[in-house]
DNA sequence: TCTCAGATTAACT
DNA sequence: GTTAATCTGAGAC
């Protein structure tokens, strides 16, 4: 399982976004390593209204403002964890929002984490995967391009090419016009299905 | 199957 | 004081 290089994130964030759609997220926890397949990311970066990043540098964002290939991690509506992955070109503060994976490792351990026993139940929204896999804030700022308590790194085997569609961005009300969520095409473990 | 409000914290005005 | 990168159970239909 070999961690992507911090090159990887070193690009705009509506570039990785898409790139990082097919890779695993790993989280190691007491010694079980639960992953699943992203196949869902939203991309914020700093010249962007709805983004944190948009006004500057506070306590909670600072690590969209630091090297990329970090976790941010932060509160949201008083009960869920959401995840970033950290990126950024030059001066750009930004960073790609996990919105849904597949589960892949770990099964049992999300179903008891999330108390949940429908696959698709478990990972298909930013808060649920936080909880899934037992992410908080404790996790801020770790870095996710070495094998640790919580990385991403390109799946055991290569597979089928994945078919990333771009649609726009869910549950914010700033620049809504912008197609910067990708989902995997078709794939049941999103958070909420494409308009048909 | 769909719509709606409650939960609960932190950042910002 | 208001809003927010959300999820869930309850009640309507």
């Amino acid at each position: 399982m070999q961690p992507l290089p911090r090159s990887f994130y070193e690009r705009h964030p509506a570039v990785v976004a898409p790139a990082l759609i097919g890779k695993l997220l790993v989280r190691e926890l007491d010694g079980e390593l639960l992953a699943g397949r992203i196949v869902e990311a939203e991309a914020y970066s700093s010249e962007d209204p709805a983004s944190h990043s948009y006004n500057g540098m506070t306590e909670r964002n600072r690590a969209m403002f630091g090297l990329p290939g970090h976790a941010y991690i932060y509160f949201s509506y008083g009960m869920h964890h959401c995840m970033n992955v950290t990126s950024r070109l030059d001066t750009d503060a930004g960073g790609v929002l996990i919105r849904a994976l597949e589960p892949v490792l770990g099964i049992e351990t999300m179903r008891r984490l999330r108390g949940r026993e429908k696959l698709t139940e478990l990972t298909s929204g930013p808060g649920k995967l936080a909880q899934a896999l037992a992410i908080d804030r404790a996790l801020y700022g770790v870095d996710i391009t070495e094998a640790g308590p919580l990385f991403v790194a390109e799946p055991a085997e290569p597979g089928t090419p994945v078919q990333v569609a771009a649609t726009p961005r869910i549950g914010i009300s700033k620049a809504v016009e912008l197609p910067w969520r990708f989902v995997e095409a078709g794939s049941r473990f999103i958070s909420c299905p494409p308009r048909r």
